[in-house]
DNA sequence: AATGAATGAGCCTTCATTCAT
DNA sequence: AATGAATGAAGGCTCATTCAT
């Protein structure tokens, strides 16, 4: 039953069974076929609508890469003051909806992948450049340039030292036990250069961290 | 040229070859005969000593883990006190012969193989297993139960990021730097366990602290 | 040239093209890419049609199976009495669409095969376990059951061996003189038993015997 | 443990694993390591004393068919009488030293190979031509020449189907009803002869048959 | 006499991609 | 818009055979 229109909502289904099967797999192991079968549609319709294997990774990559920036900005809207902010983007990278083994396996997969895939390094490329301003742009209200850029890629690293460990099942820690970790390593970070700055942290602010 | 007692000889170049070519291409992506050219063989004589790629695969990833392990032994026999010996295991897994791009990328794909390969998770097992212990066994003389499995998670996932983000070359540390992050994590968290147990730390051991 | 309904066709090719090849070499060491070519497609169409190398020869066999019960039937739907329905089932055996050099050494190879084969010995057992009861049902009406089952092994056991002989060119006869020489022995069979029952054959239907 | 006159040992378990393997298979595909294995040496030396795995093979066939003749020698020097060494000819073919499973489909597998083995087929001629001429001469002496060549032709097949249905466990008869259907075949056969040509069967040697 | 070492050739199978309809 | 049909290219693995020792 050839429709028109159908685009957006191909290449929608083709794009979240491509993160499901590479999820499953748990790489780039994958067929075209898995991910047509899977979203429904002929290999023939997959390649119709995206051209190649290579452009429909990239577009599920955008896709998570995408969504994380809007729940980073939805997050962002509803913090106050730096520290807030610093939480909400963390909390960003560990949201419900998308810190699902699945997901979190697939967005390892692009991860790794970008490593030697042009493409794929150039997405990555925005993500991190992002995330790392982010922190940095926050952080730089709170401590001095140079331990903003220190924190700014321990709390990176941590993040992702928590997603690789979360693929792997090998995180005995739910949700908010990992969200906790980051915050927790963010308040030492900050006591400690507080301290070093002769600025010692707002009790009330330390109350309401978790 | 055939001779005898070439076996050791050959699987050692087999897995050496396996490590570069899959270092290389930043995943399990790599034929058995890209190996083989590389280890200066055919792939017939490949598949005779290993039986099949699989193995070979294995056996590069368990040659990785051994040589950490002997590694962490090293260090740690250079070492005096818990707080040497945590900085001890940490250095062993920034050791400069194999914190390089290639070991570290083939490193990271074997630990994303983990996810589904039985073989390959039951190895990973080992080492996460012995790096937490290790690390809870020395934690434990410096601060309560509880403390030290945090602390090791944290630990654990740091590195794990550290290890991420040097194959993807987002790392723009050195060696030593990467080392002291995770250090320093250390140092904060067991300085705020001290805190907590009302049990200062010794100021003489945080001057030998890098 | 890409048309649809296609499978039955192509089905259909592959399996004739799997019969000629087995029977022209003799044995099942013909390769896919032998097969595919006579049925004039690629190798990988064939996977595509039969899954794997061993499916397309248990199709083959079932193939001739099928045929053969269905000549058996064919043969039954004429044949007037026991007497003639025994000689009917053996005719089928012998018909001259199918008694040919490539198919019976086709036959052959797949009853070799069926040592060790689970599907192909399942396939056969169909057929064995049909041969004989088709025979032992008519054989019941003309002597005793002990007689049925001895009489139904020596007939089974002659056709094999002539079919065996067939494929070995070592059958100087033609196919009237093969199948004669089952009919005789049935005639002599059942004449023996006929006398052990005190029941003399009727001379009228031996008149009517070939 | 380099010795001389080691030859004939060898090449003798060769064979002798050789067959057992090609039976413990039930076909051809059985590969020189297995053979070389089985008989305690490497496949270098399976080499160096056959040549190649054809020669291996057709040595077997050899031996089988040698092993064969002796039989058939050994039991027609007890037999008295054109009928006693009918029946001496066809016990030489299920010899309970020979009509085991494992050489039995050995057997087989040679059979088969005969189709378009020029060096099998010579063997297999061999045999066939003298166990006919065996048959016939024998045969002679009871009846006419046509007659003589049709029940030769019988047994000889029969034999065959016996031995095909031996090879596939789908004899349920053990080796003296196997036997007793073929004595009886000729019994029949002869009798029926005996008639044609007005010359009853002696009632003494139908006694002493099986 | 004996073997470990080594390989070329070949086979089954998979898969991304194209095309006619 | 959609797909069944089709294939070239490649990869893992096996194996008979050779050779230096």
């Amino acid at each position: 039953m050839p429709k028109i229109g159908m685009e957006p909502i191909r290449r929608n289904a083709l794009i979240e069974a491509t993160i499901d099967e590479i999820g499953k797999a748990g790489s780039l192991n994958v067929t075209v076929a898995q991910i047509a079968r899977r979203a429904g549609m002929s290999t023939a319709l997959a390649h119709h609508y995206f051209g190649s294997k290579d452009q429909m990774f990239l577009a599920a990559m955008r896709h998570i890469m995408t969504a994380f920036g809007a729940r980073t900005r939805a997050e962002l809207a509803a913090a106050r003051g730096p520290r807030e902010r610093l939480n909400a983007i963390i909390a960003a990278s560990f949201d419900e909806r998308e810190f699902r083994p699945e997901v979190v396996s697939s967005w390892l997969s692009f991860y790794v992948q970008a490593q030697n895939n042009p493409g794929a390094r150039r997405l990555l490329n925005v993500y991190t450049g992002r995330l790392h301003s982010n922190l940095v742009f926050n952080l730089r209200q709170l401590t001095n340039i140079a331990n903003a850029h220190a924190i700014a890629n321990g709390v990176a690293a941590l993040i992702d030292g928590l997603y690789i460990r979360q693929a792997l099942h090998n995180n005995r820690m739910d949700r908010f036990q990992t969200m906790g970790l980051v915050w927790d390593y963010l308040d030492l970070k900050l006591g400690q250069a507080g301290r070093m700055m002769k600025d010692p942290l707002d009790p009330s602010r330390l109350a309401t961290s978790p």
